[in-house]
Parts: C-alpha cells; sequence; structure tokens
DNA sequence: TAGATTGTTAATCGATTAACAATC
DNA sequence: TAGATTGTTAATCGATTAACAATC
C-alpha cells in the first residue's frame, strides 16, 4: 500500500528554490518553461530538474515542457505552504522580535500568536499585536491553544530547558535558532538556524580564497 | 606546488559542529576523545569523524584518540575564526539590528563596524553603540575603512541593488539574510542564509509526517 | 607486550549527470 | 509529420561506511 518512495533530503532542500523561481516566473507572466531554460536561470542541471520534478509525478509534458503556473502551484502543495500551523515564539529578544515582524504568513501557513520570554521587562508588553506572555506558562498556552509549531530563539543557556519543556507537550514541530542541537525531541520534527555555523563556514571560504591566492605566488 | 586536494563543502558544512562539540568537551575539562565516544555524542559515524579529520592531517595518535584541545585549536584554526573582519550591516531593520546586537566577535572574527539604511527615521541613529549611516555613503565607506564583510538584511527588493554597489566595491564576502539569490558577485564569497527557505523545508516535514499517519490507517 | 585506536584503502551507498526512447 | 522535450533508465561521480594494517 505504501509505495510512496521517500524523497531526499537533498531534493527537499531543493524545492523552495523552484518554489521562489516559479513564484519570479509568475510574476513576469511566463506560461511555460522547459528544463533546458529553467536550468539556465536556476542553476541547476536540466538532468536534475527533471528527476527532480519526476519524484512527484508528471507536471511536464513532453515536447511542451512545464506550465508554470501548474508546477508552481504543484510545489507550494508539496511544500504544504496552504497549511496552517499556530506558532509561538519563545524568546522575546531581537532575534524573536525581528521573527514576531516578519510576515511569515503571506507565503506560508505559519500564523504567529504569541510570544513568550523569562524577562519579567518584556513579559506583558505588546510588540506589533502580539503580547508576550511569561515562560512559566508556555506549556498551558501551548495545550489551550492547540499550538502547533514553536520558534526557539532564547539564548543557548535557555534551550535545552524549553525543548524539555515542549517535548511534554503536543507540539509538532520546533524551528530552533539557538546554536545547539537540542535533545529528546523524538516524535517532534525539528529544522535548526544554526547561524553562528554558517558565519564560520563564510569565515572559513573567506580564508580559502586567500590560501589559494597565496598558493598562486 | 598545489598538492592541497580541495575540501568538500559536505565536509566544511560539519566543521562548526566539531567545533561547537569540542568547545564544550573543553569546558567540561575533558582531554581526550576517540572517534567512538565522540561518535555517541556528535552523531557522525566514527568512520566519517576520523575521514573528516584526516583532510587536514594528523590530529590524532593511534592507540589513544584525539586531544580535545589541540583538536579544538585546529579547528579553530581551519575556520580562521581568529581572523578578523571588518564587517558592515546593511539594512537596519529588525534582522540587521538582531544582527549588529549579537557578539558575534565573541567566537569568530567579525567585528561589526556600522549599519546602513536607506530609511531618513533611522539614518543618524546609534544602536548599541554602532553607527546607521545613509546608504548613499556605502561605497565609500567600504573603501575608506577597509571594510572585508557585509551583512545583507535589506528586503529583498533592494538586495540586489546592494549587491551591484558591493561587486564594485574591494568587499571580500556577503552573509546574505534577503531571500533571493544574489547576481554578478564572482569574486566574492556569498553564505546565504535564506531563512523562509529554511521554514518551508519544516513545513514540509510537518505534511510529510501527518502523510505517513495517514498511510498507516 | 597487548590493547586500543588511528590513518587509510576498499567497498558500498546515494546522488547527480548522461542518454535516449516515449510522446506530445 | 517533424521537432522538441519529457520521463526514465543507465552510467558516473562523490560521499559515506567498513575494514584492517600501522602504530602508539
Amino acid at each position: 500500500m505504501n509505495d510512496k518512495k521517500k524523497i531526499s533530503m537533498a531534493v527537499i532542500r531543493r524545492l523552495p528554490k523552484y518554489h521562489r523561481y516559479l513564484q519570479e516566473l509568475l510574476d513576469k507572466g511566463v506560461m511555460r518553461i522547459s528544463s533546458k531554460e529553467l536550468s539556465k536561470i536556476i542553476g541547476f542541471t536540466a538532468s536534475q530538474i527533471r528527476q527532480d520534478l519526476n519524484n512527484f509525478g508528471g507536471f511536464g509534458q513532453q515536447g511542451y515542457g512545464y506550465n508554470v503556473q501548474e508546477l508552481f502551484l504543484g510545489i507550494q502543495e508539496i511544500l504544504a505552504l496552504k497549511q496552517t500551523y499556530k506558532t509561538v515564539i519563545i524568546g522575546a529578544g531581537n532575534m524573536g522580535q525581528a521573527l514576531a515582524n516578519y510576515p511569515w504568513n503571506q507565503t506560508s501557513g505559519f500564523e504567529i500568536q504569541a510570544l513568550f520570554d523569562i524577562n519579567p521587562k518584556l513579559v506583558g508588553l505588546t510588540i506589533h499585536g502580539l503580547h508576550i506572555y511569561d515562560i512559566e506558562t508556555l506549556s498551558d498556552y501551548i495545550q489551550e491553544n492547540q499550538i502547533n509549531v514553536a520558534f526557539i530563539c532564547t539564548p543557548k543557556e535557555r534551550a535545552q530547558e524549553i525543548a524539555d519543556i515542549l517535548s511534554k507537550t503536543s507540539i509538532q514541530g520546533i524551528w530552533n535558532f539557538s546554536p545547539i542541537d537540542l535533545d529528546g525531541l523524538d516524535d517532534i520534527v525539528v529544522e535548526n538556524v544554526h547561524l553562528s555555523d554558517s558565519l564560520f563556514v563564510l569565515s572559513y571560504l573567506l580564508n580559502e580564497d586567500a590560501d589559494e591566492e597565496s598558493e598562486r605566488r
């Protein structure tokens, strides 16, 4: 019955890029595109594009290519961007507030309901229409309001305790901005944004280039 | 002469994680660790750990394992975290300010010198000791102050014009937070943080789980 | 020395690219 | 129909894992 082959993460992580470029083509009024043309603007090989899209069944048509709108909507559907997810942000510092002020719900289904913080100076405030609650009330709030997803934006010292709390709730997913790997979240989907990891890679690449230059001498 | 084999990005992107876990071990006072023990805590296979580290020459010692401090310092060196990079942040909105307030220079060499924005209400302000300049003056500022790196935190509509300006300066690297792929930066190292891409993957994964559940029924 | 564990080669696995028959 | 382009299989490439000789 379950004949759906598991899609590899390599493919999944390319989908948002397809989504972005197809959005752009759609905005430009482009009706159809071949894998070869798409390859030129998106930077994947035409072969890879056809392989990727075929994981999800026949979007294209021989001799014609892909209908831009159909493909765009298809990928939107695969990414489940029309699903809504009730979301809270934990940690109302700079990053938490930055995420709170971004209109995620314009392109995806993440609807931010509230923020939580441990700092008494922040608790009780309202930023951009979102209330900041005491972290003590997090667990109850999640259950009462059937929250699906949490964005973790606490300092790294607090992140694991938050994860421990969340693991005992019905939360389904976590977008983790703290610079650690959270443990004990077996049935919860976790997507990490390790900013300092990314910055360290930039640091490496900056230096790698310098090394190559000095080697050439 | 150039016998240095190119290290693959797959390896490079694991290095920050080694760095984090070794930092932790160091803080705990652990002196030595085998690939097998490290495997247990970091989640890579012992074989992969040995392969990864061997890309950079002999950190370990047969029968003993790895000296934690030596390995930590070695990876710090490979990531060039002691190098300093004079950095500006372009776009002083929520994300720009969040990045400005984070102490990146505690673990890496990125030293933030200034912010830039197009909004007259922000230009002239000082946040956490950092001045916000008019974006008109960006190019001159970079040359006069020998800036190495720019963090781009503008809305997506502005990002490519910023890239165009930067491409004509001596800037070496860009940490790009705008949700597009920047063009025309041939000799500049670009590290992207596509937050909405990451969120879309979370959306997919949340739904994938749901699909599997319904299949089981 | 015996035991442990690396460094490194070989085997496997998975992802990307190439090729081409199917078909619009 | 002829030309174009997909869907899909086969070939290649690269990354991960396994195995084991080297050696501390």
